[in-house]
RNA sequence: GGGCCUAUAAUCUAGUCUGGAUAGGGUACCCGGCUUCGGACUGGGAUGUCGCAGGUUCGAAUCCUGCUAGGCCCA
């Protein structure tokens, strides 16, 4: 097997190019244009400098001396550039012997893979004081998609979640059940339950804004280990986790390990301390103790811990750092948490830096969503409840399922009523690169038509649907010459980008390229589907074509599972 | 007051890290395609000063400087 991508080029154009390095040639070679068949292209613009000569003639000179190796099917000088086409044939037989494990063929084969680290990624984090919104949506899709892909790629994943279940907001929710509640037990999904009292509490201060005092003699309570405080803390908290479980369990994620902040609130400060000592941290006027993080960070200087020894949110995080090192030994730990705080984790790693932590960090930071009206607000119950935009896109799935095939029976319909919705939101989301702010207009998302996760879907049914109704096994012996057409050649070059897709995403953590990949691919699937029959009296020619479009399948199917997108054999 | 991020057609968006071929898709709009594999599809058309102004370069949506607008964060 061999792989067939810009160091295998860069490798063989070496010998040729004897003023470049074969590092230098690779970073040079680019993927041309979509609508032109060609995997790779190499611009002579550089060595025109060198030579001389115009970059016209370089690439023509090139063309007529170059030796074609086995795995190309052409090289052609256009202008500038000189360009490479593959043959379908060891990429097709590549992706149908590995099957599943196509997407790690570095791997299979032992060539350029990234070694394998151990790697650990905190999300959602939720606060326990009300359900979780489309921002944790996006937080959850994101978190598990990096984490599948990861542990696809061969990384050892540890999934942790961070409850922030004490501080002032939960107080507020704890006040309005406590003076509204009447003792009531849930009669709805219990996190919506707390999260009603939450909205209560903002009303109520909105009439009478001295109740805010109340709130904070519900904390200091909190804080003494009052026993009626705690007890009724810790009812509440238990009815957020009850409901948070449901939502995880829909959305398939599952946590290695889950912290609470009130186990480590108080934690940390002891590493505060011990900086102070060595000097790394000092003492401001009032007696708080602070990070200079202005001459050596260029960033602004920030608290540790008050002047009356509590700690701040920032304590707990250094010491959550260590303790993560500790239980998993991780290479690296990322932190899935909206753009709002990047300026929080650049001195998170800034003060760990100092103390000494140096172990690899990453703050994987998303954009904001927005209602078409503006940002979401949950004090105002003005939002996009995370459940409840899950349960849209499945109604919506559902009729769409039900005008289609009215006769399945109730059970199927809502089996695949619920993969599509499912499908749908998470691809709706996860499309987008994740630093880009957009805004959710639930009317546009739930719509099915164009670049979705039913399109993708579809794409995949319709060639199980060909490939049942062929009586003809699929394997790989073929007749690679049928394989000619120029659909046919545009799907094959994009299958033999794939690896190089998830090795870029797993560099970059840029989930958004997988869907995107699996657009083309679909676009090119869909192409090639109205222009080549499959299905065929030249049974040759039918071999040829049920191998491309299996390939294709196969690739849709490790994508949407990276994804955590079900595939469906009928739609 | 200081810092960070963003700006691509009516509208949404990819491409920006690492400069390279006619800026690629989707929606909406106009005209086509089911007597052969599933129309949740597809072929074609129209829509762009890539926020503005400079600079670097053979070449800039991409890099640099300044500005404008919006968002976020810090005190």
């Amino acid at each position: 097997m061999i792989i067939i991508d810009k160091n295998t080029i860069a490798e063989y154009l070496s010998d040729y190019l004897p003023n470049f390095s074969q590092q230098e040639i690779k970073d040079l070679i680019e993927i041309p244009p979509q609508e032109l068949n060609y995997s790779y292209a190499f611009p002579c613009f550089q060595l025109a400098k060198i030579k001389k000569k115009s970059p016209h003639l370089i690439s023509k000179e090139l063309e007529e001396q170059l030796e074609l190796p086995v795995y190309l099917k052409a090289i052609e000088a256009n202008g500038a550039y000189l360009n490479f086409k593959i043959k379908p044939q060891p990429i097709l037989e590549q992706i149908f012997t590995l099957k599943e494990n196509y997407g790690r063929i570095y791997e299979e084969i032992g060539k350029d893979q990234i070694p394998s680290s151990r790697i650990v990624i905190e999300y959602p984090s939720p606060n326990t004081n009300k359900p979780l919104h489309f921002g944790h949506i996006r937080n959850m899709l994101l978190g598990r998609s990096l984490s599948r892909c990861l542990k696809y790629k061969g990384d050892i994943v540890f999934d942790v979640n961070l409850s922030n279940d004490r501080g002032i907001h939960i107080c507020k929710s704890m006040y309005a059940y406590k003076n509204w509640g009447n003792n009531k037990e849930p009669d709805i999904k219990p996190d919506h339950f707390v999260g009603e009292y939450y909205v209560k509490y903002t009303e109520m201060e909105k009439k009478n804004s001295k109740i805010i005092e109340e709130v904070y003699n519900l904390l200091r309570l909190w804080e003494e280990n009052d026993t009626e405080t705690r007890d009724l803390w810790k009812k509440m908290n238990l009815w957020a986790y009850e409901g948070f479980k449901e939502t995880y369990k829909v959305l398939k994620i599952s946590f290695d390990k889950e912290y609470l902040e009130s186990d480590i609130y108080w934690k940390g400060k002891e590493k505060v301390l011990k900086g102070l000592e060595s000097g790394i941290f000092n003492n401001t006027d009032d007696g708080a103790i602070i990070a200079h993080l202005k001459e050596k960070f260029n960033l602004p200087n920030k608290i540790l811990m008050r002047r009356d020894g509590t700690s701040l949110y920032v304590t707990q995080d250094i010491y959550l750092a260590y303790q993560k090192k500790e239980d998993f030994d991780y290479d690296k730990s990322i932190y899935i948490v909206g753009n709002e705080q990047d300026l929080y984790f650049k001195q998170l790693f800034a003060i760990l830096d100092m103390i000494g932590f140096k172990e690899a960090k990453f703050h994987l930071s998303y954009g904001m969503i927005y209602l078409p009206e503006g940002k979401m607000k949950s004090r105002e119950g003005t939002i996009v409840d995370a459940d409840d935009i899950i349960e849209k896109m499945q109604t919506l799935a559902y009729k769409e399922v039900n005008k289609r095939y009215p006769n399945l029976t109730e059970n199927l319909k809502k089996e695949r009523a619920n993969a599509i919705g499912l499908a749908a939101l998470a691809f709706f989301i996860l499309k987008f690169n994740p630093k880009s702010d957009f805004v959710f207009d639930p009317k546009e998302s739930i719509s099915f038509e164009g670049e979705t996760g039913p399109y993708i879907q579809y794409c995949y049914a319709r060639i199980e649907s060909i490939i049942n109704k062929s009586k003809k096994t699929v394997d790989l012996n073929v007749n690679w010459d049928l394989i000619n057409h120029e659909k046919e050649l545009t799907l094959v070059k994009q299958l033999n980008y794939f690896p190089e897709i998830l090795n870029s995403v797993r560099r970059n953590y840029t989930i958004h390229q997988i869907p995107q990949y699996l657009l083309t691919l679909c676009q090119m699937f869909n192409s090639f589907y109205s222009s080549c029959q499959v299905l065929s009296n030249d049974d040759e020619l039918e071999k040829a074509r049920l191998l491309l479009i299996k390939c294709v399948q196969i690739v849709i199917r490790i994508g949407l599972q990276i994804l955590g997108i079900d595939v469906l054999e009928q739609m």
